[in-house]
DNA sequence: CGTTTGCTTGACAGCATTCAACGTTGGTGG
DNA sequence: CCACCAACGTTGAATGCTGTCAAGCAAACG
């Protein structure tokens, strides 16, 4: 695949052009991306702005400093540095990962185009995890100083930027659910059906998807050794669940996998 | 002990009062807590109002609705109801949990005074989990709406109440890093150590607590069966770390907890 | 085309769970 | 005041899920 198409085509693509209905979307993207005002952009519904029109647009629009490019394996930001802005990811894929004293390390989640990147650092001024591009990427940063002080304008800018942090706690509870009291098969499960949801929002196939990370980061992130991961969409596929092509995923019996993860009552 | 008793010494007590330094704190509390402003408060400085003063505390004073009573056992609030108002634990002590649709349920925090309970409420207007007071308790109501109103007004407000955020969020990758990556041992050993640290910052003794939860609820809340919580608890208690009478837990080797915690590194 | 990285699979071990029994505590009513 | 009950906590034995170790294979990269 060359590099100007995977760069093009953001998080995911139909490995086959002609195969899944993956591209129900428009190809603004292959714009250039480092042009694009929020007023404009395709991730307007997902991303800060939901909500915003006219003026407060127009502002946020200018307070949007620098775009930044992130290639595949660079971090977006680290662990202990100074925090000055949040990102919003625009193109590509990033995971987001702490690590205790003694090396071990967790990947608190994945972030896709139109989720925002960074508000751990608000905390005490400095970051809290590290933010890892998955490929490669471009965000939007948003300086925290100047989305304070705009939010301070307009409440439906500052009721919106709560609301997303809120929807972290919430989705940090579900995590929280996930890593307490399920096992291997409802984790891989929830996992996916979580993914695919994301995707579809995002225009993309809800049956059909291509896994940006590692089996061993899917295994952090679910609190799993990677053999575990492996072994599980294994069975998923004998099961008849998934078709499961290294990192390429179709999903054949999404219902299947739906009671799975809520599969206690029998 | 007799219930005012119970009530006034908030979420520790010394189970004998000339044994442990717990009591190295006022005891304003005893005074009728429904009439205390946040300016004269004893946990203005763990609270919403860090750092603020003057003018900005009597706003938030007055904004500070209805204080609220719940009795052990009784919800604060349930996930699903709507969400109005932000609390701050004044005194006594609370979980909150999330439960998956086929009924499995997940203990996401315990909270103490001077902690926020409700911010998952803001990202849909509803509670997305239950707050459930683990000992008679007191509560102050912040009506989120004036607060955000108030938040637009102060500055330094603002910028507390988005940090009061932003550490939760840190906070829960803490706890998915336990779940993620930790043996029982070490989730023990991270769940007193944060514990009784809590509790220092409020005054009590970093040696010795009292537990306000069953070993269901700390089960849940490290993903861990009661079982193994208790096996665990023995078993500290076999190898000197601890002493343990049913809830009453005097940390012998803090050091010893610490190590294991970190504890890869061998 | 070779090397590296990632993925799959098998055999075995170990930690936590499950199931079960018993002990303790605190509240209630006789 | 004491007996009883219910909720909570402790402990043992056995099972099982997931981790560990190891080998082989596939894909990606230079």
């Amino acid at each position: 695949m060359p590099p100007e198409q995977a760069e093009a085509t953001s998080s995911q693509a139909s490995p086959d052009p002609s195969a899944a209905g993956c591209a129900n979307r428009p190809q603004a993207m292959k714009l250039d991306a480092f042009k694009v005002a929020c007023s404009s952009c395709n991730l307007r519904e997902l991303c800060l702005p939901v909500g915003l029109s006219g003026p407060q647009l127009d502002q946020l629009d200018a307070l949007i400093g620098t775009r930044r490019r992130v290639k595949r394996g660079e971090a977006l930001f680290r662990s202990g540095e100074p925090f000055r802005s949040l990102y919003a990811v625009r193109t590509g894929f990033f995971k987001t990962c702490v690590s205790s004293d003694d090396g071990r390390e967790q990947v608190t989640g994945f972030q896709m185009a139109g989720e925002l990147l960074g508000l751990d650092g608000i905390s005490t001024d400095n970051h809290a995890c590290d933010a890892i591009a998955l490929e490669d990427a471009q965000v939007c940063a948003i300086p925290y100083a100047k989305l304070e002080e705009l939010s301070r304008e307009f409440t439906d800018l500052q009721h919106q930027f709560h609301k997303i942090m809120s929807r972290e706690i919430v989705r940090d509870q579900g995590v929280m659910l996930l890593l307490g009291s399920m096992r291997a098969e409802e984790r891989l499960a929830a996992f996916l059906l979580n993914l695919t949801q994301r995707l579809h929002a995002r225009g993309f196939s809800a049956s059909a998807l291509i896994l940006r990370m590692t089996r061993e980061e899917i295994g952090s992130y679910l609190g799993l050794k990677l053999e575990t991961v492996s072994r599980t969409f294994s069975r998923f596929q004998d099961e008849g669940l998934l078709e499961v092509k290294q990192r390429d995923i179709r999903i054949l019996d999404s219902e299947g996998l739906r009671t799975l993860v809520n599969g206690a009552r029998c």
